[in-house]
DNA sequence: ACATATCCTACGAAAATGCTTGGAATTGAG
DNA sequence: CTCAATTCCAAGCATTTTCGTAGGATATGT
């Protein structure tokens, strides 16, 4: 049950880019340091994110990535569909799947994967870029504080 | 996101053995058949759920194995953990992993993947064996009642 | 004695992962 | 116009993981 660094680092660039979004396109490179990733690994992921319409590109000099959305209409779990595939542990939980078991009407182990599909995708789905923007904001106040009176 | 086929094998595999648990030990190759897998896979699998306290075993003729608790005593939780390593989609929110991510304290992707977590463990560890055997005769039941009236 | 089992170790093909390499195309700035 | 910055694209590649198979040793009821 892991995910691969796709998911991870891209949703990392996703937020990154959320965190900059108004401010122009965003040159990968910058985005690579601040994440501490690979440039060239993150352009093949970003690639995708492009061409499934969540990212725009700016090419030449001063240009870069932007979001296609606001990050308040991109949730965690578009991201990750992108980059990861359908959401789901078993393959026999994949509607897109054209061949699944044909023991699925019986099939008593695939209930519980159709229940752990619904409960990550439920998650991923409820959270928005923006909503971790604010998450992020609300880290930065609180740590501030707890500098300020110590 | 996805789950390899130990986990999914080998649940199916602890489902078999729940359903005929009090029969005595049952051999692996009859669950094998059954269940359509590999008699020699299978035998990996159970392995470490034997070394784990899940499964007991009798050796020789008219061995084989069973539940090492009453199926409402096993959660399915506790076989994938066995199986598939902790329940984690990355390391970082691993709490068994030592050499965590530095930034964990006010990472904001992590928190997403900390949720997923939280909400996989809670589908798994809310189903036990005892209730996929219920499930099973709930669907055996209906699909009779099916039969007969049409 | 023998058939039926578990147990154990090792091997191996195939696929996926996690990048790196190298270069072509585009474009704003000097 | 030139140059540096940048996206875009395709291929290669080492490593690891996956998903088994093979072969045999050990145990035990009949």
């Amino acid at each position: 049950m892991k995910l691969s660094t796709k998911g991870h680092y891209g949703l990392q660039a996703m937020f990154d880019l959320a965190q900059h979004y108004g401010q122009g396109p965003i040159p990968l490179k910058s985005v690579a340091e601040r994440q501490e990733l690979s440039e060239h690994y993150l352009e093949q992921l970003i690639s995708g994110l492009r061409k499934a319409g969540l990212v725009k590109s700016v090419r030449g000099a001063q240009g870069g990535y932007t979001l296609a959305k606001e990050p308040a209409d991109i949730k965690v779990g578009d991201v990750i569909r992108v980059l990861e595939g359908p959401i789901a542990p078993v393959d026999c939980v994949n509607d897109a799947d054209t061949e699944s078991c044909q023991k699925a009407d019986h099939c008593v182990t695939r209930n519980v994967w159709e229940k752990v599909k619904d409960s990550i995708t439920e998650v991923l789905d409820s959270i928005t870029l923006e909503d971790m923007c604010k998450d992020a904001e609300k880290a930065r106040l609180a740590n501030n504080y707890y500098m300020y009176y110590i």
